[in-house]
DNA sequence: ACATTTGTAGACTGATTAGTCAATCATTAT
DNA sequence: ATAATGATTGACTAATCAGTCTACAAATGT
């Protein structure tokens, strides 16, 4: 077993639960059955710790939004893929999607340079852009678009989150969900 | 001045932007200006400082919201008004809204009832099932939509929070998204 | 074989924190 | 006037926490 990724999975969990600070380092190193030192071997701070745990927990995301996404398609299907992919991720990934949020409204969010925030952004951008060019979403700046195209997808999983739906009709949600989306941008 | 209300102020100000557990109680009241005992006398737990002060800056944002909104307008006009008073105030209370988001999503949004929640929604929900009564909003589930129109509020918000605009200008882009929003749900 | 680095352990510490307490001061009611 | 209640103070404490330190074990390179 990776202790490394033991310490990390475990501090999820807890942030989650019980919030940053309220989230002692001890706790983490028990829960994760490793020693004290152990844990500040690999993380030199708690706030090293947080950074790497976002880091990590937002390139998992990010992998998976772009999982079969094949360039042949239209736009709109691969645009619906990576929509898809993103929510699908949220839902089987509650935690770790909770956390993403928890640390965006967090002042922990400020550690982060600038200079990160557009890099991970960009291929997102780069793609709406795309869009725009080929007149087929809306004429409007990228990053009101990407926001907005983040906050549905917030919603929707916040939706999906507050009551157990079957899957069929989760199913159901996200696509006209999509559709939505779909016409508002386009 | 108000003891009770300075502890209020300055624990958000300090919560915004340090967050809950790293902003010590004897900091509040040291930058309030009361003595330690004060905060405690008036708030018995910290926990219940940040309560406290979650209802009462959620309690300003829907007093606002629903500021000058005649009932004899259109169903259109009402709902443009409650839209563009929440991110006017959201622009003018810039704190007060991070705050609200920062406490949603943290684990203290758990202390709260879920009929407290249910409660704070209902004048919400039942003004957009009346929309969808008369065929005005798209059939949907009244949550659903609810969640989207908060969410997407949020993203306009973050939008106009990341740069700097000309007050015609953003007055421009309240509008045009408010369409995008409304060509959404009806 | 041996040396060097890396991983692991857990007791320990100095600093910090939420909350208490006993004592005044201010205000209001009788 | 006097009692009673509420407001305010700040020193104090018991508990807790992030991070250190020393020691040893395992792996890796030479």
């Amino acid at each position: 077993m990776d202790k490394k990724e033991e310490i990390l999975k475990t501090a999820l969990k807890l942030f989650v639960e019980f919030g940053f600070h309220a989230t002692p380092t001890s706790k983490i190193a028990k829960e994760a059955g490793v020693a004290n030192g152990t844990l500040f071997h690999y993380y030199k701070t708690k706030d090293e710790l947080i950074l790497a745990l976002y880091a990590h927990t937002k390139s998992r995301l990010t992998e998976y939004m772009y999982a079969n996404a094949s360039k042949d398609e239209s736009l709109e299907l691969v645009f619906k893929s990576i929509y898809t992919n993103t929510i699908e991720w949220a839902q089987e990934n509650k935690a770790e999607f909770y956390f993403i949020q928890q640390f965006s409204t967090s002042p922990f969010y400020g550690l982060i340079t600038p200079e990160e925030i557009t890099k991970q952004a960009k291929p997102h951008l780069d793609f709406l852009q795309d869009g725009i060019k080929v007149a087929v979403i809306k004429p409007m700046p990228v990053d009101l678009l990407y926001t907005l195209i983040n906050s549905h997808i917030a919603g929707i999983n916040q939706y999906l989150s507050s009551q157990e739906f079957s899957t069929p009709k989760q199913k159901k949600i996200i696509n006209e969900s999509f559709q939505l989306l779909w016409d508002m941008i386009t």
